[in-house]
DNA sequence: AATGAATGAGTCTTCATTCAT
DNA sequence: GATGAATGAAGACTCATTCAT
């Protein structure tokens, strides 16, 4: 007697669940090195099994990559109620901060796919667009914010690409530069925000303070 | 007639040089990934001959890492006749971040290096003591900047942490998240200073001199 | 439905056999220079495969070697029941013939090996020791039937070499000489012991006759 | 001013010269798996210039091979004033075992020719022929000796079996066997005619040791 | 649906051979 | 005639992918 239909659409799901997350956990260790193997290992399955579920080890790999583009979408969204310019793009960001400490693969993995060129040209569009979006939208933001006068008027371009890197390496963090004490040493997403000039809790300051930026490197010799 | 002893000796640095900036420029782009071939290519040579330069390619690869380990110690001690703490983690932080504007690649390979399983482990311990090394002499900076006052009280291993994300971003603004504008849109020191809050209470100082980064060193750099 | 786990390590167990065994056909004919496409075509398999079961050519090399090694020592050991020493060295001589003869591959491919300077150098050394073993049993063995007069008292170093050499070239038969009519000529080893002017069928002769060689050929001896 | 025309002849036959013999300790030593690099550096010169007096290392190989195989002709020659079928026979083994003392390439490296698979066919073809005009002149003069009663009545191709192994292992002791006390062990050419029971003095010898082989232990072996 | 043995294309590496000087 | 840098074909080895069970 064959299992009920419904009993296999159970199996299936619940195995392609399950190569899936070992999938994640190995490409964001290893990147576009990761194995077959070590994929299935991780899954405890057969390594022909994954081919009954995905194609090949790039459609795996590109699977992997579009889910961790749209699942941070929504705890982003949730907070979006703040009142300001300027507390908008602080909450974003903040947001994105977070994500990069609660769930590093999930920024590593577009992360390494960035740069790799063995991608289809055309997901590899697809994956451009999606990153030109983000990033239009946090200039937006940082542009409304600095009409606002809620924080520094530097050229807005190198604010999203210092925020931008800042989330990139953190991203890494787990991978490589774990040489410091761990978790705990995550920096406050208040730390970051700085690079803006945000400041979030001193409305009454005008925002003339931040029209210039602040002397403080002396800039005397050109550095290499 | 056999080239002469000199033409000989020439012709082999010409070489090695080549081969060497082809692997630079390889290895940087694709990580380990890279193959010889591609890099022969880069070169301009044939598969083989590379061999009669590097054993290996992991020589190849790690001549390549140390390479540019070493490199960058020179520029940055130029700097060091600052007069205070905060002075001196500024000029620090500027160089370490002008650096990545200007060789990208000299602080990209050792990043791929510092995730790469399958470097020898001894190599590895060494690349992660070089690594240490520079975390525990930038939180000393740390440290003494915020006891005299100059900077932000935060736990100092979040601003390390942050500090060095971000510059592990920096270093690969040419690999993947070019999306901006290029090489104008690279953030200002100034920028990625505020992280630490850096106030040099010296509001007489000109901020005029932040506006264009002098011309950096020209990249041009030894072999082997 | 998978394969049961006996089927499986039946298979496994079959595929190494025909894996080891091409690897003894092609390596006692090629040596070294032996390619594991070679090795894959005689065992009619593809060259990836045999990586499965072994880790690379020269631990393939290695196995079959020491597999080689240990093999002939039960045939050996079962004539150990002669009376006298003479018996005993005969008996021993017999077997080592009679060995190259009905598995020439056996003792051809140590021979191979042993001139072999790609070995790692403890396998070297091991194999010395083999070798060293071997020969001193033998010339115990000449040394105590000299001593009962039962063979010609020349060196016992000499008579050593003379019989390891004609059993070397003997293994060697298969591969080059073949000139000859083919396994019925492969001599007796009655012929072999006349080295040793052996005499087991005629005790009533003195060993008085075998104290001196007699003269045949002219002693007098130019170079090349 | 270029060098005389006999100058130049000069210099080539004497580098033709030196090439050659290096490549004679070499093949000697390495087999066909030496390379043309170490030639060069026996031979003290540079790679490429092997080329311009051999056309490719196998033409070297071969004319190796002819050399070594003309070569020994001569000091056979000199001692060939026996008078009898027994005397001509023993001086003719007597100095075929004395060239293997004496200048063991020149018969170690027919010998690694014999087996090599990649020599062209028609060089093949001669080698072979060269050696069976060897073989049956000796098969004939055993003939020989043993119609005048002067040695063994055994199977005339086993005898020459015998024989020729023994010549063939004796070739072999400078690469591996070793294991002895060195020169000093070199067989007496006596020991190994006493194969053939070259009895000069004692023509009512019997030959009725020389039935049957003893059957021998079956193949069957382990694998891995 | 699941397994793991088997395949073969791709990469690293060596070495015979060529060629500019 | 001589040199040694350069080439490229061949062989070892890995790993994505297929397939019999």
């Amino acid at each position: 007697m064959p299992r009920s239909e419904l009993a296999n659409r159970e199996i299936r799901r619940e195995s392609a669940h399950r190569i899936f997350e070992a999938a994640r956990i190995v490409f964001a260790r290893e990147g576009r090195a990761a194995t077959m193997e070590e994929v299935a290992e991780e899954a405890g399955i057969s390594q022909g099994l994954a081919y009954r579920y995905f194609p090949s080890k790039q459609a795996l790999y590109i699977a992997l990559i579009k889910d961790a583009l749209h699942a941070p979408e929504s705890p982003r969204a949730r907070l979006e109620g703040a009142d300001s310019p300027g507390a908008r793009l602080a909450t974003m960001v903040s947001n994105m901060v977070i994500l990069r400490r609660d769930c590093p693969e999930l920024t590593r993995i577009p992360q390494l796919a960035a740069g790799d060129k063995d991608l289809p040209s055309a997901f590899r569009r697809e994956l451009m667009q999606h990153g030109q979006r983000m990033i239009r939208s946090l200039r937006q933001r940082i542009v409304d914010a600095q009409e606002s006068g809620e924080i520094s008027r530097d050229d807005p371009d190198q604010l999203v690409v210092a925020l931008l890197s800042t989330l990139d390496g953190l991203s890494r963090i787990p991978a490589g530069v774990t040489a410091l004490g761990g978790a705990s040493s995550f920096p406050n997403p208040e730390i970051i925000l700085r690079m803006l000039s945000l400041r979030l809790q001193e409305p009454g300051k005008g925002p003339g303070a931040n029209r210039k930026s602040p002397p403080s490197a002396p800039p005397e010799r050109g550095s290499s």
